[in-house]
DNA sequence: GTCTATAAATGGATAGAC
DNA sequence: GTCTATCCATTTATAGAC
C-alpha cells in the first residue's frame, strides 16, 4: 500500500469516473487501464480479478461519504446538515444527469446479479440511512426519524434517476427545492 | 404480426422477464431463446439485432404502462387515481426487491451508453409523469402539478432502488404509507 | 420458416521474458 | 515490479442445409 500508492490510486480513481460514465459490466480492463496510463497486463499485479477493482472502486465510495459524514456532522446544526446533504445533490446536478448517481446506478447495476460485491454497494445506503435518521432524531422526531430518513434519500435517488433517464439537470432542482422546504419546516 | 404470433411474442415475453432479472446487457441472446424455447438461431429470423429485441422489450413495458394509465383513468376520481398508482407498487414490493423496477433499471442501464434504445426507455417516464401532472390538476393544484407529479414519481423511484439494493420489500412498505396519506390529504 | 454449425469479435485472465 | 503476447471463454451474428 505504500509501496505503490500511485498506480494503484491512479487506476482506483479511473476505475471510479469510468465505471460512474459506463457502468461496472460495460467497462473493460483495458478502458481502465487506459484511463490510468497503466499497461493492461499491469492491472492484474494490483487487482487480481476485475471484482477486486470493483471493490476497491465501492470501498472508495463509501470511503468518500464516510468522510463528507463526518465534515457535516462537525458543523451546524441537525436541520443545517439535512440541507447541506440535499444541497450536494443540486451541486452534483450536471453529472447526476449525465451519468446518474455513482452509488446508485452502481446499486441496481449490481444487485441484478448478486453477490458480495452487491452487499458491500447496498452497505453505502444503510450507512448513509442512519445518518440520516440521527439527525431527524437530533430534530426531535423519534418515532418516525427512520421513516423521515427513507422519504429523503428515496426523493433523492429518484429524482436522480428521472434526471438521467430524461437527460435534464433541471429535474434535480425541482425535487430539491421542494426537499429543502420540506426539511426547513419540520 | 398475424403470421407468427407465437413464437414472436413468447421471445418478448422472454425477454421481458430475464432482462428485468438480468438486465440488459447481461442477458445473451441464448438466455432469451432458451426462455422462450426457441433455437438461438431462429431468433434472428424475427429480431435483426439484439437491440431490436430490446426495441420490442421496451415497447411491451410502454404497452403495458399505457393500458394501466387508460383502465385508471376510466374509474374513480383523479385522488383514488393516484392511490391506484401508489397501490400498484406495493403490489409489486416483493418484484421490486428482487430485481428492482422494470423500467427504472433499465433506464439507469441504457443510458450509460446513450441511442435511442435509452430514449424509447426514458419517454416511458416522460408520459407517467405527464398523466400524473393532469390527475393533480384535476385536483385543483394547477400552478405546481407538475413539481408534485416529479415528487410522487422520485419517491416510488427512489424507494424501488433502495428496496432493490438492500433487498428488502418492507422499504417499500414504509414509504407507500407516507405517500399514500400524503395524497390522501392534498 | 426452421435450425445447426460456425464465423467474427470481444474481453477476462495468464505465461513468461525482462 | 513491469509489460508483451496470447490463451480461452463468451456472445453476437451469419451461412447455408432442410
Amino acid at each position: 500500500m505504500n509501496r505503490q500508492p500511485d498506480k494503484r490510486s491512479r487506476l482506483i480513481d479511473a476505475a471510479v469516473r469510468i465505471v460512474h460514465e459506463q457502468g461496472f459490466a460495460r467497462t473493460t480492463l483495458a478502458d481502465i487501464a487506459g484511463a490510468a496510463e497503466v499497461p493492461l497486463g499491469n492491472v492484474y499485479y494490483y487487482f487480481k480479478t476485475k471484482d477486486a477493482i470493483g471493490e476497491a472502486l465501492v470501498a472508495q465510495h463509501a470511503g468518500h461519504y464516510a468522510t463528507l459524514r463526518k465534515q457535516w456532522t462537525q458543523s451546524g446544526d441537525a436541520r443545517s446538515r439535512l440541507v447541506a446533504f440535499v444541497q450536494m445533490t443540486v451541486d452534483n446536478r450536471a453529472a447526476l444527469a449525465r451519468s446518474g448517481c455513482p452509488v446508485g446506478t452502481l446499486c441496481a447495476e449490481l444487485n441484478k446479479v448478486g453477490g458480495p460485491l452487491a452487499e458491500q454497494t447496498g452497505a453505502i445506503f444503510t450507512e448513509l440511512l442512519g445518518w440520516l435518521e440521527e439527525q431527524f432524531r437530533v430534530l426531535g422526531r423519534d418515532a418516525d426519524a427512520a421513516d423521515l430518513a427513507l422519504h429523503l434519500l428515496s426523493a433523492l435517488q429518484g429524482v436522480s434517476l428521472i434526471a438521467h433517464s430524461l437527460g435534464d439537470p433541471d429535474y434535480v432542482n425541482r425535487e430539491t427545492s421542494r426537499l429543502t422546504a420540506w426539511i426547513e419546516n419540520l
